[in-house]
DNA sequence: TGCATGTAAGTTGTGCACGACTGAATCGTA
DNA sequence: TACGATTCAGTCGTGCACAACTTACATGCA
């Protein structure tokens, strides 16, 4: 009988896959990132402030590929939280740089099981994760140099 | 240098990788299903009501792996929109079956070439496409059979 | 029949995510 | 040195996504 349909079938489609998978991650670091007090958006920012403390909101939105409209209210949070402090650069009085402070930095030692936990819960191999997360990569890299303009 | 880092890294996590991807195949379709007037996760309970119509809130939220509080506005959304209608079961009152109405069901042949669209500007192959979907399907079932609790 | 239990659906509150816009600062170029 | 274009952070409005809670109802069992 599934031959014969001629319906689009969600369980074929890969943007579903791809929607319901990076939800049922994000799943998994919710609840034991809740234990931290971070939510997993702000673990992903505190993971590129850790990697490059100071960075702008725009430096940020670059490596996080979220616009500032996401990301200021984000990086409220976080400073609210005291994890992260801005400041409005001398040079260029448009940037604002985020630093991350001493409770930011205290902080990074204890996402470490966080991660390792949630990896071992995939179930993959050292292999089989890199292959994937670089077909992810790449994946993106393609739809985002295909604008619809150009379809 | 790279090597002789501490931090993990936001480029190597399979979970940013996911998020990023996710975003990137949402955001394409969002341009294209603009045109038709509905926003990706309302093209995705399309889908599944296309797929089958009449299920209850609680089905739809099976298949999509959504809560009803994420749904219940979703789809009186869709309901406004004038593509479902509700209607409350005879035998279980407490159930609300969702229906594809006619103008819903005109609109399933329009979402054909934007699912084209999109599939091809991931320039993948039909086995690359549908390694990639199973290995995603295969990772949230793993994910979800893993309770923290278990961890 | 009456009541405890559990389940379906909806409500509320918080936090993303994005488009459209605003206002300030800077840059390019004449 | 004017001044229009651009860039940057931030605001606002809409729509998810989820947790915690409430309401309504059906069922099981005394």
């Amino acid at each position: 009988m599934a031959s014969t349909q001629d319906h689009a079938r969600l369980d074929d489609q890969l943007c579903f896959a791809l929607y319901a998978a990076s939800r049922a991650i994000s799943g998994a670091y919710r609840q034991l990132l809740a234990d931290i007090g971070l939510t997993y958006p702000q673990y992903l920012a505190m993971l590129s402030l850790w990697e490059k403390s100071g960075q702008s909101v725009a430096e940020l939105g670059d490596a996080l590929d979220l616009e500032s409209s996401t990301l200021s209210p984000l990086i409220r949070r976080l400073e609210s939280l005291g994890l992260v402090r801005r400041q409005r650069s001398d040079e260029d009085e448009r940037m604002v740089h985020v630093h991350v402070t001493d409770a930011g930095w205290k902080l990074e030692s204890r996402t470490a099981p966080v991660r390792q936990q949630v990896e071992t819960s995939t179930g993959l191999s050292d292999t089989e994760f890199a292959t994937l997360r670089e077909a992810l990569h790449h994946l993106r890299a393609t739809v985002q140099g295909h604008p619809a303009s150009s379809l």
